[in-house]
RNA sequence: GCGUGAGUAGUACAGUGGUUAGUAUUUGACCUUGCCAAGGUUAGGACCCGAGUUCGAAUCUCGGCUCGCGCACCA
């Protein structure tokens, strides 16, 4: 824990704001690991998910939606079922609980893979193995810990998603014949569910949760011949390669081309993806010195990747944090679900050529950047040292902008109600006529959003309206025919907000 | 899951074994207000849940739930 003291002021203003609501559901207590999103927390997350989507698009990926739900062989196929299991023991004494292949192969040194209950417990007894922390005497049971959650469908066993990467796979053969050539790229937006032990740090590590996920299916021979990487391999990002990791240097700034070349990286495609996924994060707003992208060490890659990086995001929260993971899957799951469901899962060259083609994954979820927008824009002040704010970038704010009448008569409210309807189906509009136009601004800005319309007395005869810039609190004058396309322009970026 | 600390209006805090549980802020209404976190009047809103001790528990004890921290877990 870096910052206690931010974390509950964030919460609190995430609360009351209308943000984040939870642990979810509160009247019955709450269970950890489940938040919702309010109104407003709902409306940032629209903002994330449609600025993924515009960046997938724009780089020729399709999205899917699939079942979260689906047998458990999906799952022996992929894997999960037997990595997502712990098998653990219990200490007599201290209650503590430990993995129990970890504890095994840590004190004898042993590869335990594959190994059943009997034998873990056989060699706690014939190696007399106790409790690290008290050095008391195991229990002699193996308890089971599932990362699924379970459910039954037609009386057989199913298995809620823990990630949408495997589901996305299923349909291989359809998205061959749908777009008729490899490589292709999908991606699905939707909730994935993990039966976390102890869920902490909020919207970081949730039981329930929405992953965005993207699945580039490529020859493995045109890793390396990759068109789209030559218009990016001077761009230079943030690596933090395990060289730089385990001689402890900093993060370096290095282009895709000698990423490569040095064999940090190791293909065209993956380097290309590393850098849409980096993309990503920046076209959130997200500052590029809160930024960096961290190469997995050889013992922390997930089983089914080859090479693995993480892009972090450095918080006030937790400092820096995973919130996204790109892997080369290499062949690992479409061969496996060949085996598992008996079917072809090839492509083919153009000189006849059959292969399994690999997979490229760019994995992330969306609730962890706004929790990213959020910690890192939200501004608490103390009494006395001004307002707090919450300077979350323009064109991520819930709120595109808000509508006042100065004050609440002679037509003003009437007039603020039509300029409203104007707008309103083509941005997100929030209406408010209670208070001072002080408190008004206020309020508005504390929810982020960027520009209030405000309708005086000179509206009425002028047919115009003030619009107010958030973050510099001056006002320009419009008439009501150029409000839309003004709005539309400014919080584009097209046209910069400037005061006569 | 283990250890440890905590749980009082929407939010942030105060508080005592004994009438109507305070303060700030927020919210609603009215008055006022020309871009200001103005001001006034007024209204609304809480002791996490359960059991026990007690004449009496929001306060003490125990259990549960949740949260923070440490350990473990985070494929």
């Amino acid at each position: 824990m870096q910052n206690e003291q931010f974390l509950k002021d964030l919460n609190a203003f995430m609360q009351s704001k209308g943000f984040i609501y939870g642990p979810f559901p509160e009247i019955y207590n709450g269970v950890s690991g489940f938040y919702a999103y309010g109104p407003l927390g709902k409306l940032l997350k629209n903002k994330v998910e449609n600025s993924v989507r515009s960046i997938f698009f724009s780089n020729g990926f399709r999205e899917l939606e699939c079942p979260t739900v689906v047998p458990d062989i999906v799952w022996e196929a992929s894997g999960h079922l037997n990595t997502f299991t712990d098998q653990t023991v219990e200490c007599s004494k201290c209650k503590s609980v430990f993995r129990i292949d970890k504890l095994i192969e840590e004190i004898t040194g042993k590869e335990t893979a594959g190994w059943k209950e009997k034998q873990f417990l056989e060699i706690i007894k014939t190696d007399r193995i106790s409790c690290p922390s008290c050095k008391g005497a195991f229990k002699e049971e193996v308890k089971a810990y599932s990362l699924m959650m379970k459910t039954q469908v037609a009386g057989k066993p199913f298995s809620l998603r823990p990630e949408t990467a495997t589901v996305t796979y299923l349909p291989f053969k359809r998205l061959n014949e749908y777009f008729r050539k490899l490589p292709f790229a999908v991606f699905q937006i939707g909730k994935a569910y993990r039966n976390e032990i102890s869920p902490r740090q909020h919207l970081l590590r949730m039981r329930e949760f929405t992953q965005a996920e993207a699945q580039l299916f490529i020859d493995p021979k045109e890793k390396n011949n990759w068109e789209k990487y030559e218009g990016i391999k001077k761009e230079k990002l943030p690596l933090y390669t395990s060289h730089h990791q385990e001689k402890q240097l900093k993060v370096e700034l290095i282009s895709l081309d000698d990423a490569l070349k040095h064999k940090h990286i190791k293909s065209k495609a993956y380097a290309w993806c590393l850098h849409l996924a980096y993309k990503q994060f920046l076209s959130m707003g997200i500052p590029a010195d809160r930024i960096r992208i961290r190469q997995h060490l050889d013992t922390e890659r997930a089983f089914y990747a080859d090479d693995a990086w993480d892009i972090e995001i450095k918080l006030n929260t937790f400092g820096w944090t995973e919130c996204c993971g790109v892997h080369d899957r290499t062949d690992y799951d479409l061969k496996k679900h060949a085996e598992f469901s008996k079917q072809k899962l090839e492509a083919v060259r153009e000189n006849g050529e059959k292969y399994v083609p690999h997979i490229l994954e760019i994995a992330f979820g969306t609730d962890r950047p706004c929790f990213t927008l959020m910690d890192l824009f939200y501004e608490k002040k103390e009494d006395g040292e001004g307002k707090s704010t919450f300077s979350i970038p323009y064109h991520m704010a819930p709120i595109d902008l808000a509508v006042f009448p100065l004050q609440k008569k002679d037509g003003l409210p009437e007039y603020a109600e039509h300029i409203k309807q104007v707008i309103e189906r083509d941005f997100i509009v929030d209406f408010d006529e209670s208070g001072s136009i002080g408190k008004r601004y206020l309020r508005a800005a504390e929810s982020g959003t960027p520009y209030a319309v405000t309708i005086d007395y000179d509206s009425l005869k002028m047919k115009d309206v003030t619009i107010r810039d958030r973050d510099s609190e001056k006002q320009i004058r419009v008439s009501e025919k150029e409000l839309k396309d003004t709005v539309r322009k400014l919080l584009s970026g097209e046209m910069k907000f400037s005061a006569k």
